[in-house]
DNA sequence: TCAAAATATTGAACGTTGTTCAAATTGTCA
DNA sequence: TGACAATTTGAACAACGTTCAATATTTTGA
């Protein structure tokens, strides 16, 4: 047998039980909020101790980056098999991503908390800029072809933010219910793709 | 001397003196994330010990919302004095709400982290609401005054989200300068006052 | 098969955090 | 002045993320 098989192996086994860790930190942000959520909790629920966490992250923030990380892969997918299955639409794409963070809180508060306050190593940094683009890549798919003349990338970007913005701005709002939440702001969402849809015919 | 205008002088001294610990906060929070400010650093800037600051605010998190909410009181005087000096423009409000939170970073750190993650008392809530609804309404003045038929209030909230979105998406964008992190987050304001501005003519 | 070397796990201990509260200090009024 | 109230203080506490020497497990080579 070959080493570096061997090698893959041994690191895939690593992953496996790496992908354990995570699993049980994903069960506790369904629970409750991300940034309540402590080591020694995640390593309860995950059936290791404290220190075991610390062989296969460097620190926590690490880990939640991984999370979210995975979230904005599953998103990225999505996107990508609706635009191969259906004809490319404005409104579609602002439903399913709308619909994506209504139905992952985590994944929304953590883009507040890396994008806005992360102190992220270059490494993570790294990483994080290349999934974000691979998802802006997406909404860029779309955006084109849709006819838009101008630069795309541009349009790409103010309706990213326009949808991320409904999130930050109404998906915390205290004292709604969830559904009432959803429904708002995929109202909102509607909003967007109508006022982005005739807004850009006529340049 | 009236009772209750004694208890007022006494209320504003003590008033004056949340102001001193208040300032500090602010002094420190334009040097660094807000996040990683603590209770020992705004009392060693103030000049006055721990236990005072808890004299003063139930928590730090109330200190932060206080900051946070003068700020918001700001930039909502901010929009009614342009609206009522010049003539309402959208493309207008956007340049003034954007460079508004590129010239202050932890407003919109703040708003992301109360928004998103906020366990805020109910009290707490209602204040933060209050704020925000007002400065919602500065927005939904100038929406009105651009000649909106259809609910205005929906347009309000978008465009709102919208310019959020547009610095929770790229405010933090790591290996950029200021400067070109305000130059790109302006030109995003340009496109969505653009797009809000055509896209509402015909509908 | 088995001792040695490598790897993985553990949890007590450390430094720092927000918060509390009894004691000390300062301010107020008869 | 002296007694009472209000304010300030910082040592002490619990909980946090993180470290690391000790222990347990797995892999290796003969």
């Amino acid at each position: 047998m070959p080493e570096n098989a061997w090698n893959d192996l041994k690191h895939n086994e690593r992953d496996a039980r790496r992908r354990l860790i995570l699993d049980a930190a994903r069960d506790l942000f369904a629970e409750k909020d991300f940034k309540s959520v402590t080591v020694r909790e995640i390593a309860k629920s995950a059936g290791v101790s404290i220190g075991t966490i610390y062989n296969y992250y460097d620190n926590i923030t690490e880990l939640f980056l991984d999370v979210f990380l995975t979230n904005a892969e599953q998103i990225t997918h999505l996107i990508r098999q609706e635009y191969q299955t259906a004809p490319p639409s404005l409104p579609r794409l602002c439903d399913l991503y709308v619909t994506f963070l209504n139905d992952n809180m985590t994944f929304y508060q953590m883009m507040g908390h890396f994008m806005l306050g992360g102190e992220l190593p270059p490494a993570a940094t790294d990483r994080l800029n290349r999934v974000m683009r691979s998802l802006m890549d997406r909404i860029d798919d779309i955006v084109k072809a849709s006819g838009i003349s101008e630069p795309a990338r541009h349009i790409s970007h103010a309706l990213f933010s326009a949808l991320n913005g409904i999130m930050i701005s109404y998906a915390g709002y205290p004292g709604r219910t969830a559904p009432e939440i959803k429904a708002h702001t995929l109202r909102l969402a509607g909003v967007v793709a109508d006022v982005f849809h005739s807004g850009l015919k006529n340049n």
